[in-house]
DNA sequence: TCCTTAATGGAAATGATTTTCATTTATAAT
DNA sequence: ATTATAAATGAAAATCATTTCCATTAAGGA
């Protein structure tokens, strides 16, 4: 692909500080994961890339996803569905924190940044606290609330 | 199993309102979930349950949890490691909510109680908040934190 | 006790993820 | 640019928690 800049994305200086090579598929994924908002299953981004990289398989997705997400660039979900979701943490304008609202019901999931400052000081104390009491040393968090959304909710 | 109580368990009201019957393997299952504070796996439950229901399969397992994860009397829980815990939501002693920390090197976690009453309280208001806004009806939620153990933090 | 229907277990199916391994390729050294 | 080397890859097979199927059993209202 000799069309790809030789400077490389804003990631590049990531992976390679760690040791990782650039690959094509590498460099596709992540370029699919920061256009993206959604929240993305292996496969969605193996269907999605596929048209310009068919020769990159799933296996590679998993491979890359499991080293991004070591590397905290990306968040890995569980919503109860049976498949993982994964997420960039940030893309390059910057960080867009949200926690999520699961529907049990349908899997639909919202987005919302609603209360989230508040939500993320007190999370911060705690983590402090945490750390010191258990010799933890806290990496990340994990907040979802489930319930039924409004489509879902009629039903009895 | 005779020398069971006529009058049932706490849990065999809830189980009847609901239209569920009550049977040996739910019975097992719920008295052994009463009598641990541990994250069990479905097949931790089976085999515990074993030696003295050696007729309750793996399945009815699996079917009970649905069941009593959907009636709110288990949580799930997904630590990472590819099969779900469960736990009781509360004994018959009351609640002891509590949040997880969960080291995602190896997989130890870490009940904690500290913080909670701010965690809860500000969780409220977030649900509540949330419930309006994006038409939910908010059943439950989910804090995690993740890190490093002591044990594991000192390797490079 | 009888009857209806939920509940069951065991085996087979499912399906996401992981492993294996022979081949390819990024990249540091030449 | 060429080469050497270890990392990265794809395809197929393996794994393994969970689900489904279906013929049989049993809970509990009548």
């Amino acid at each position: 692909m000799r069309h790809q800049n030789h400077f490389g994305s804003w990631w590049h200086s990531k992976l390679r500080g760690c040791g990782y090579r650039i690959t094509e598929g590498r460099e596709a994924i992540l370029n699919f994961l920061a256009g993206s908002d959604k929240h993305l299953s292996a496969e969605d981004i193996y269907m999605a890339i596929r048209p310009n990289c068919p020769n990159v398989g799933l296996t590679t997705i998993y491979r890359t996803l499991d080293i991004l997400v070591n590397m905290a660039l990306v968040y890995r979900f569980d919503f109860g569905d049976g498949r993982a979701r994964y997420e960039l943490t940030e893309g390059p304008k910057g960080a867009h924190h949200h926690h999520h609202l699961v529907c049990t019901e349908c899997h639909k999931i919202v987005d919302y940044t609603d209360f989230i400052n508040e939500e993320v000081k007190l999370l911060h104390e705690t983590e402090k606290g945490l750390s010191k009491k258990y010799g933890f040393k806290i990496t990340n968090h994990l907040i979802q609330f489930y319930g039924m959304c409004a489509s879902c909710s009629p039903k009895k």
